[in-house]
DNA sequence: ACCTGAACACCGTTCAAGT
DNA sequence: ACCTGAACACCGTTCAAGT
């Protein structure tokens, strides 16, 4: 059988989903397809990059329409579609904030929240500081709640996290800072 | 020669500001210490431990006074205290921040951030929501910043990074948002 | 273009045994 | 109490060679 990289990445996705980010490794995945570890090189140049695919992927498979038309909501709306996105992969909100942190990967939200703000007529510098505090709240919160659930699930712990109610309220203490400084 | 627990943590955090975080492993850091790798492991129950002391570590050298008397300025100034010691170690931020993303460490500016929110008379589940966004904040905010300067000192990129103007103004977006909920 | 086979240079952790 | 020696069960990555 012969792969693409789509294929490689789809695979890697189901071994995170399946067996956790611990046991997503090039060898691992490389027996999943019936193929040896460096067949994998083919598709994609080392480790890193090919997580980061796998977060552009849990990003893509999480895509929905935009509804709101006011910029603020629009701002939780894609808060929120980023959350559910992380969520809906074991270790994705992981994976996708270590993309991040090496500066891959979460280019779109990033955008969408950026011209949100624009649209908002706030001022270039806090269009900036907006859209990172947002990002960092989002990949902050849900990177702790995922932590938890996993944690509740396997037994850990009994402790509710903290749910998408302290998620928007956490969002809207950044909304009334924004909304302060419209046509600043 | 014979260790303790300190010596070990002491030089885990040499080995980590000297040569970074992936240069840290418990077969280098033995090696440092002119010691059997199975050695450690009287000390530490394992390297996720380790790292947690690490964390730790880097938050009490970089523990300062408090001087503000205002509860927002206290915010301002815990967090500062935060990011500077994170940043004084290279990979601090990435070590501080995973071992808390591991539910270990960082309780201590947990602690002071939920005390400054209380003592400014926000209601209980604010305090919450507030003391996670700020710590989300900084926490974020720094692991981008160190990681932008330390690709910035490797010749990677030339673009400066956030520095601590932009760190405050973050941060003062949550703090309008808070400020707008006391006595609410 | 995609893959095999084999190797290189490592990891974290355990455990019986020593002093 | 602290450490050695040796092993176990793995890693990511490279590279010549095959089809």
């Amino acid at each position: 059988m012969r792969y693409h990289r789509d294929d490689v990445v789809a695979r890697a996705l189901a071994v995170l989903d399946d067996h956790g980010l611990e046991s997503l490794t090039m060898r691992r995945l490389a027996g999943e397809l019936g193929v040896q570890p460096s067949a994998l090189y083919h598709h994609v140049p080392n480790k890193q990059a090919l997580l980061a695919l796998v977060a552009d992927e849990i990003l893509a498979r999480g895509k929905r329409p935009r509804r709101a038309k006011r910029w603020d909501r629009r701002v939780v709306e894609v808060c929120a579609e980023l959350r559910d996105a992380m969520l809906a992969y074991r270790d994705g909100a992981e994976v996708v904030v270590t993309a991040h942190t090496f500066g891959l990967g979460a280019a779109e939200p990033a955008q969408q929240l950026r011209e949100a703000l624009r649209d908002g007529g706030l001022p270039d510098d806090v269009v900036d500081v907006g859209t990172r505090a947002l990002l960092h709240l989002v990949f902050g919160h849900t990177a702790e709640e995922q932590m938890a659930l996993q944690a509740a699930s396997a037994g850990a712990i009994e402790r509710a996290p903290g749910g998408p109610a302290d998620f928007e309220h956490g969002l809207e203490l950044v909304l009334d800072g924004l909304r302060a400084r419209v046509n600043a």
